[in-house]
DNA sequence: GCCAACGTTGGC
DNA sequence: GCCAACGTTGGC
């Protein structure tokens, strides 16, 4: 079982979301960063365990957990013309873009937040609070992963 | 393959 | 809204 952090702009989708059905899955879906695309392809398995992070909002960090309950398959928005992830350039025969379903498991009681982050030397390695990482799909240790989880006040 | 121009991300 | 730090595109 692995960690991982996804990120979520809360304006878009928000871990109130996947609340609002908490035994049903969701389709992480519009990923369209290769290198995130590579992550979700070769690694991401089910049964890890995601941080989400909420993005672009005013305070950023992370909400709670959500469990990978089905691993990386064709991203059914690329070929939708209506949809904003639309991709004219990808195929139903070769798709370029994955999505992994995703099931809520813990909302934390007050978010982790990027300040609390960067305030933690034990988590100075993470790649988030690394200068200019953007990717949208990132890697945590299972070190920092338990860091992160001790931060966290359980609701 | 190079690289300038352009687009996106995301904190502040 | 600003802007740094990317990633992508496309002409050559």
């Amino acid at each position: 079982m692995a960690y991982w952090l996804f990120k979520t702009e809360p304006q878009a989708f928000s871990i109130e979301d996947l609340a609002l059905r908490p035994e049903q899955t969701e389709p992480w879906d519009g990923i369209r960063n290769y290198q995130a695309r590579n992550l979700l392809r070769d690694q991401v398995q089910t049964g890890d365990q995601l941080f989400i992070y909420h993005s672009s909002c005013p305070e950023p960090g992370i909400a709670g957990i959500a469990r990978v309950v089905r691993g990386a398959y064709p991203d059914h928005t690329q070929f939708d013309p209506e949809s904003p992830y639309y991709d004219p350039k990808s195929s139903e025969e070769n798709p370029r873009w994955l999505m992994v379903d995703v099931q809520l498991a813990d909302v934390f009681a007050e978010i982790v937040s990027l300040k609390q982050i960067k305030a933690n030397p034990a988590l100075e390695e993470m790649m988030l609070v690394r200068k200019g990482n953007r990717l949208s799909i990132q890697p945590v240790t299972p070190e920092h992963g338990q860091i992160l989880l001790a931060m966290a006040k359980r609701r």
